[in-house]
DNA sequence: TGCATCTCTGTACGACGTACACAATACAAC
DNA sequence: GTTGTATTGTGTACGTCGTACAGAGATGCA
């Protein structure tokens, strides 16, 4: 089972399709009986409630009360549904107007409507964007998000940089989290029971002399979280090293900008 | 195509399995033509060439001249045979000696440790490890890397956290990498083909006056790395600001260990 | 020499995406 | 009206997958 991935299907079909340009309206044949957006919100409900497996082109045209090979009509193909998908989920997406505030709350905000988007549709984590949707709601999505780090002293492209860093951080926390949940339905068993299943094999077969730092450490982890694995904590975690790291960026840039002797580290944001 | 997962299987034969403890030696019936590691090396010839679409039960046995229920003599089934493939990898893995250096050259030897591991088998960066393969492999790999962190003032749970905000960075970039060279396979085409095909579609459709920002730093990003996305960049941009948030976290600690009245910031690492 | 136990094989099932042929429908041209 | 044609919706079928199950043959122990 690999990865899906976006913008699989034909290109033209594919940008006709998520900018809805096909649609000459007086057609010949049998009235429509659903529409494409039908289709999307069926598939995005089953994806949402049961995960992107469960969407299959038989599943979603059961949902629909066709027959499978009906969504063909509207439809070229799964890898193109995909692309709807996630292109209406990112238009969906709220947008905080967080102009005039301080540019690490900005970026925050960013990081939390990724979040919520992840939160709403785990299935979107899981999904290889290396050639993205290049729809209406991505665009949107684009154009919003560079808004929060324009005006800090960076380049174009350190603004794109930036901004992959986060959205690649924020996903891969989501993924994570996804995964998790996913082998927590498959296996029936949540993390704890999973390592109370686990540990006592474990011990048996492993030396703990072999591993010092490593069962010391693994083992405070895993008190601190209840878990091995705690995505809230990464993430929370880890969007405070997100924002030191731009802060460093940032400052490097003003320091190199003010020709000052030493470095400069004020700057406008306490990122503690 | 959902994305795989270790530790999917029984979790007692897997454990035996992985640290190879199930082999009574003398055994009745007929002797074994292969061995667990020779299936295992199968796969991930398999995995290394053409992908983990292409390790199939079928396929694998094929390749070792066997009838494909025959694995099943030496494997519970295709979850355990995952969790060999990944725990082998990580035994495999070199673990340079880095004693004695400053900790960010400690820190980027991790990294390019694990970014070697994704290059050899780019199929593991597509792996879910959110319950991970329990064996030797990963016990000696979890060993190592954390000794990069160890000294620094972090408290364990911090070294750990560290640690996997690091390695998910790097497994995010090579998963997009890994991705993103499974598109240009399927489609016959890369990047620089997607986009000349898409970027007249799109500018048919899209209204660049909507989208001021996107446009202006959409077209910087592309040209300054041939295409839209740029895996080795966006490595070495990534890096450097993981590194940037290890030197904040960690001066933090010692400032608040000494109760200095300002901050001090010089960590012994200048990561410029 | 039996016999329990193991290896290896062949067949079969239900899932998947979708190609293809075809029936039913509704508009356009006459 | 009537006919022609484009379009929608349906049923069947193919090749893929993991693996359950039954059985045939080989081997070591009693």
């Amino acid at each position: 089972m690999p990865t899906e991935r976006t913008s699989a299907g034909d290109p033209a079909r594919t940008l006709q399709l998520l900018w809805r340009h096909s649609t000459p309206d007086r057609r010949r044949g049998p009235r429509r009986g659903l529409s494409v957006d039908a289709v999307v919100e069926a598939a995005t409900a089953i994806a949402d409630a049961e995960g992107l497996d469960s969407v299959t082109m038989r599943r979603v045209a059961q949902e629909l009360g066709v027959v499978p090979m009906t969504l063909y009509t509207y439809v070229p193909g799964k890898a193109e549904l995909l692309d709807l998908m996630l292109d209406a989920a990112y238009a969906r997406m709220s947008r905080t107007d967080t102009t005039g505030q301080v540019w690490h709350r900005r970026v925050m905000a960013v990081a939390e409507e990724n979040k919520a988007l992840f939160e709403r549709h785990p299935w979107a984590a899981t999904v290889s964007t290396a050639r993205p949707p290049l729809g209406p709601g991505l665009m949107a999505k684009y154009e919003h998000e560079l808004s929060a780090l324009d005006g800090l002293g960076l380049s174009d492209v350190e603004m794109d940089d930036c901004l992959t860093y986060l959205l690649t951080f924020v996903q891969a926390c989501a993924r994570t989290a996804a995964d998790a949940r996913a082998a927590r339905h498959d296996s029936a068993m949540n993390d704890q029971q999973w390592w109370e299943v686990n540990a006592p094999l474990l011990a048996r077969v492993l030396d703990e002399n072999a591993y010092p730092r490593a069962v010391r450490v693994g083992a405070a982890a895993g008190a601190a979280h209840g878990s091995a694995y705690d995505p809230d904590h990464a993430y929370t975690f880890g969007l405070q090293r997100v924002l030191d790291a731009f802060t460093a960026l940032i400052d490097e840039g003003r320091s190199a900008d003010a020709d000052a002797p030493a470095r400069k580290r004020d700057a406008g944001a306490d990122a503690s």
